[in-house]
RNA sequence: GCGAGAGUGGCGGAAUUGGCAGACGCGCUGGAUUUAGGAUCCAGUGGGCAACACCCAUGCGGGUUCAAAUCCCGCCUCUCGCACCA
């Protein structure tokens, strides 16, 4: 077989690997280690996409690369197996979720092995393994296990917690007491319960109040849930950001999705008692100023009062009215008699209004007055306290001062319902606002400034007035500094049958009511497997777990006497990925979920490559049970991913579209605008038109777009989309390893671009790597012989001068590009390495092997069937790489540009170490310089040596 | 609206950080070989031009500099994320 034959050589290396175990990575690291991980996927009935092994095969080429420098190469792979697909699998077939999990396994086991990953398989495990997830449930009762101790900023022992003198011998008190600070606590949260499915849906499949699939009504109703206390650590998530080797981009994602901001807690007096107009009597108010000067501000707000959170105190005196949300605890209290009716039917409608609705119609600001006043305590001015739904129970204390001059949400509040604005803050010279329309509270201006309108605090500038005005009125106890994050407690469970279990036990009564009280599974009983013989109704009528349904000998358990129900909600599909990377290094440990020796060895991951999907979740969630592991002795760092890189996204191949239509006559895009129900229509004629994908050759390009050959005046679009099945742009990697070979798939993904950027596919650029590793092929094996053989080309001589600088130029340009992960252009100087060699008579082999060593993190496949041929017996994995001597990339002569006025005139051949008066001389020689130069006055002479020179003439 | 990133030939993309714009690949054009080509080889290929002279050219408009894809200012467009977070 002389042709090159990606069919018959691939299978064969795969083998070799296999049995030879080459990958299989020991115990612990000998000498330098590098533990390089990329994001396990979820095996999906659909199978690998061409997405997935963009990133497996640029941490593919990495491993390969440093174990060829000598390094101890961690690189595990598994399966991230829980999930929903394969619980509604089960509700349509019956066929059992572990069945269907395990088969989607198998294949996305076969097609990653056929793309020649050096993954160590004998470390392959799936967060589905009861010997998985018995470490899951473990990491679980470490959670519950733990308080975040603010004042030393870690967790620790829930034993540890310190109690208040006034519960110490309650039990039940100091159990309640306890359980307010664990880690793990339990929450009625509401959920999205869709009757129809007979499911619960998480919050983005839930659209205008309908479920995504299938618009059926969903209703939100209370549900006991497990809730994580991710909040706690949100300080140290966002500040050991900065210690990461990731990209800023991500960072800020993270930075953005925790949210973090500074402020003051601000406290507005409130009273049952009021005077004749409703407000609250200035005596009680003077009484409670004086009461809180002496006294302080309390950690927790009494109820006379109603406790802001704001970022902007500087605006205290700018504040003329006072919101609370909907689900605030006071509503009731705050609502006068006359305003019930209002009151109870606008907190009624808020609550049928899923978080996404409220957010949805943004636009217009709704809410009524409570009837009730409380007393800015800068001013001592009574302000009128709303309820409206634009403030958020969830977020700092469900209620705020409303600022309208300097905030545009009060601003639309105040216009819609006539309530008075007045300006604190001169924006001075803005080009954002008019500043006399500011000034005249006819305008929402959230610049800083300088103070009006603030008593003695007018003339400050705002950063001046925050610092002294939170001091001022944390001295009068009226307000203190505070910071809020806008991430949230995470919710951590599901009503799901596929996921796993907790080691919880709800004691119950003789009754068989819950009693409140909890129980876990000890860590030694651990893991609760799921239920074996569980039968799936497609739909079932309450939102209660299926687990609910459990064999009664799974669902009760009796100990010590009393009566026990597991707990039925299951963990999310998070739970698993948040700590794979710690069970790979030690994958078999039936005694702790890692040995703390490998993980010292192995951690952190030194290259963690995935998809920017899980840029804030996944990682977001794994960074915090690592930082709890850690806090709690379990691992040794407190970050496990030192250096993350996220690959760009593979679109579907490049697609022309034009715009038809009924009777077929063409609309330029240009003037195609979205209709009202979700079709397309022509700006100027109002007639519907349809999408049309155009070839091609129909189209050409004209200025800044594409317009069709046939009509110029009609623009096409151009781009390349997502890959989706309704598009039918999906390419799949079996299609083009059986067309080209794995060798050419992996190049060819690694060739189209920088690995973070977002690319197009293109069947054509796969058949023009492919062409590049047909023509490696030529350049080394003989291809008119019968059998396997050398090219006559490769001849065991050194190589000459040109050929070495070449060689030594090719590994230097290799070697750093591999370094910087630019494998794009690493594949570029193997090609200009080839096409140079191709035309050479004789090939030195020396130079023919370290190519094929270079080669061979990319095309493996072929490397080593080429190293065999040169005559090696055994895998090149461990071949030292490729080193570059300095000395043979110098060159005699080089060439070098010579500009006049900026502008390139000649370009003269000199010595490569000329001197700048050398090169200077040499470039007034030059024949076409003499003459442009005639008659010019010499401004300047530039010379860079070794780069260019420049004569700036008039 | 806020945040992040990006705009370079027909297409994907290079450009050692301010120093010859367009490496490498695709596509296209011409040629060779071939029964044939979606095989292979050779040559060409940013635009204008008879021209290898010259002019224009890195989203647009300014600026700094001997010199700008690269630095500064102001716009425009696209992608992604967040979205009433007080």
């Amino acid at each position: 077989m002389p042709r090159y034959n990606p069919a018959a050589i691939e299978p064969k290396w795969q083998k070799y690997w296999d049995e030879n175990r080459t990958f299989v990575t020991p115990r612990l690291p000998q000498g330098k280690k590098m533990y390089v991980l990329d994001m396990f996927p979820y095996p999906s009935g659909d199978g690998l996409h061409v997405g997935h092994p963009e990133g497996y095969t640029a941490t593919d080429i990495v491993c390969r690369y440093h174990r060829m420098k000598g390094t101890s190469v961690m690189h595990p792979m598994g399966w991230d197996a829980f999930g929903l697909p394969a619980e509604q699998h089960a509700k349509k077939t019956g066929t059992a979720p572990r069945i269907t999990t395990e088969q989607n396994i198998a294949n996305f086991r076969r097609q990653l092995k056929m793309l020649g990953f050096s993954y160590d398989w004998d470390r392959e495990l799936a967060t589905t393994d009861v010997d998985y997830f018995r470490w899951t449930q473990f990491i679980f009762l470490v959670l519950y296990d733990t308080w975040f101790d603010p004042e030393q900023g870690r967790g620790r022992p829930i034993d540890e917690l310190p109690l208040p003198k006034q519960i110490e011998l309650k039990e039940d008190l100091v159990r309640e007491y306890r359980d307010d600070h664990r880690l793990a606590y339990q929450l009625e949260a509401p959920v999205n319960w869709c009757p129809a499915l007979g499911t619960v849906l998480a919050n983005e499949e839930v659209i205008g109040g309908v479920s995504e699939r299938g618009g059926h009504p969903v209703v939100r109703i209370p549900l006991r849930q497990w809730m994580l206390r991710i909040t706690a650590y949100a300080d140290r998530l966002e500040k050991d950001l900065d210690q990461l080797d990731w990209s800023e981009s991500i960072k800020s994602l993270q930075r953005n999705w925790i949210g973090r901001s500074e402020g003051a807690d601000v406290d507005f007096f409130i009273d049952d008692e009021t005077t004749d107009d409703g407000r609250p009597s200035r005596e009680r108010f003077t009484d409670w100023t004086s009461d809180r000067d002496e006294a302080g501000f309390p950690t927790k707000p009494g109820p006379d009062v109603l406790r802001v959170y704001t970022t902007r105190p500087d605006t205290l005196f700018g504040a003329t009215y006072m919101v609370i949300a909907p689900e605030h605890p006071f509503v009731r209290r705050l609502t006068q008699p006359d305003q019930a009716k209002a009151v109870d039917t606008y907190c009624e409608q808020a609550a049928r209004k899923s978080d996404l609705d409220r957010t949805d119609l943004a636009k217009n600001k709704t809410g009524v007055f409570t009837g009730s006043y409380a007393i800015n305590p800068v001013n001592g001015e009574a302000i009128p306290i709303w309820v409206a739904d634009y403030v958020l129970i969830s977020y700092g204390t469900g209620a705020i001062m409303a600022v309208p001059a300097h905030d545009t949400r009060d601003f639309e509040f105040a216009q819609t319902f006539d309530i008075p604005i007045v300006a604190v803050v001169d924006p001075g010279k803005s080009t954002e606002v008019d500043r006399n329309e500011v000034l005249a509270g006819r305008q929402c201006s959230v610049e800083d400034g300088t103070a009006i309108n603030s008593g003695i605090y007018d003339g400050l500038i705002t950063a001046d007035f925050k610092k002294t005005i939170t001091t001022d009125l944390h001295k009068r106890g009226l307000g203190r500094k505070a910071v809020n994050y806008k991430l949230r407690d995470w919710l951590f469970s599901r009503q799901h049958f596929w996921g796993e279990p907790f080691p919880i036990l709800h004691e119950l009564d003789a009754a068989g009511k819950p009693t409140g009280r909890l129980r876990t599974v000890p860590a030694d009983e651990l893991p609760v497997d799921l239920p074996k013989d569980m039968k799936f109704d497609a739909a079932h009528d309450s939102p209660e777990p299926p687990l609910d349904k459990a064999p009664e000998d799974w669902l009760y358990v009796t100990l010590d006497g009393k009566r026990y129900k597991r707990e039925t909600n299951s963990m999310p599909q998070w739970a698993g990925s948040c700590w794979y990377y710690l069970r790979f290094l030690d994958p078999k440990n039936d005694q702790a979920l890692v040995d703390p020796e490998i993980e010292k060895a192995w951690m952190p991951v030194d290259l963690y490559v995935g998809g920017a999907e899980h840029a804030v979740l996944h990682l977001l969630y794994a960074r915090f049970w690592h930082k709890v592991l850690h806090d709690r002795g379990y691992v040794s760092m407190d970050e496990p991913f030192q250096k993350l890189v996220n690959q760009g996204m593979i679109l579907g191949e490049m697609e022309f579209t034009g715009y038809q239509d009924a009777d077929g006559r063409w609309t330029s895009a240009a003037q195609v605008a979205n209709a009202a129900d979700n079709g397309q229509i022509d700006k100027r004629s109002g007639r519907p038109v349809v999408p049309v994908r155009v070839e091609p050759e129909a189209v050409e390009k004209q200025g800044e777009s594409f317009v069709l050959v046939a009509d110029p005046s009609i623009k096409i679009d151009s781009r390349a989309y997502k890959m989706s099945k309704s598009r039918g742009n999906v390419v799949n990697p079996d299609e083009v390893v059986s067309g080209f070979g794995a060798d050419s798939l992996r190049l060819y993904e690694m060739f189209m671009g920088p690995l973070e950027a977002v690319k197009p596919w293109s069947m054509d650029g796969v058949s023009g790597v492919h062409g590049f590793l047909n023509r490696v092929w030529r350049m080394i094996v003989d291809e008119r012989a019968d059998e396997l053989q050398l090219n006559e080309a490769i001849e065991d001589v050194e190589p000459d001068v040109d050929q070495n600088r070449m060689l030594h130029k090719t590994i230097h340009a290799v070697t750093q590009d591999l370094d910087q992960m630019a494998f794009n252009t690493a594949i570029a100087r193997m090609m200009e390495f080839t096409n140079f060699f191709l035309k050479q008579d004789a090939r030195p082999k020396s130079a023919m092997e370290k190519l094929v060593l270079m080669l061979s993190p990319f095309a493996p496949h072929m490397a080593e069937e080429l190293w065999q041929l040169l005559g090696h017996d055994k895998t090149l994995a461990f071949e030292p790489w490729p080193a570059h001597d300095e000395a043979a990339l110098r060159e005699d002569a080089i060439e070098v540009p010579v500009q006049i006025n900026g502008r390139l005139r000649a370009k003269i051949q000199v010595a490569t170490d000329a001197d700048a008066k050398t090169l200077l001389a040499a470039a007034k020689a030059n024949e076409r310089i003499a003459e442009l130069l005639e008659g010019k006055t010499m401004v300047k002479e530039i010379v860079v040596p070794g780069r260019m020179v420049n004569f700036v003439v008039k």
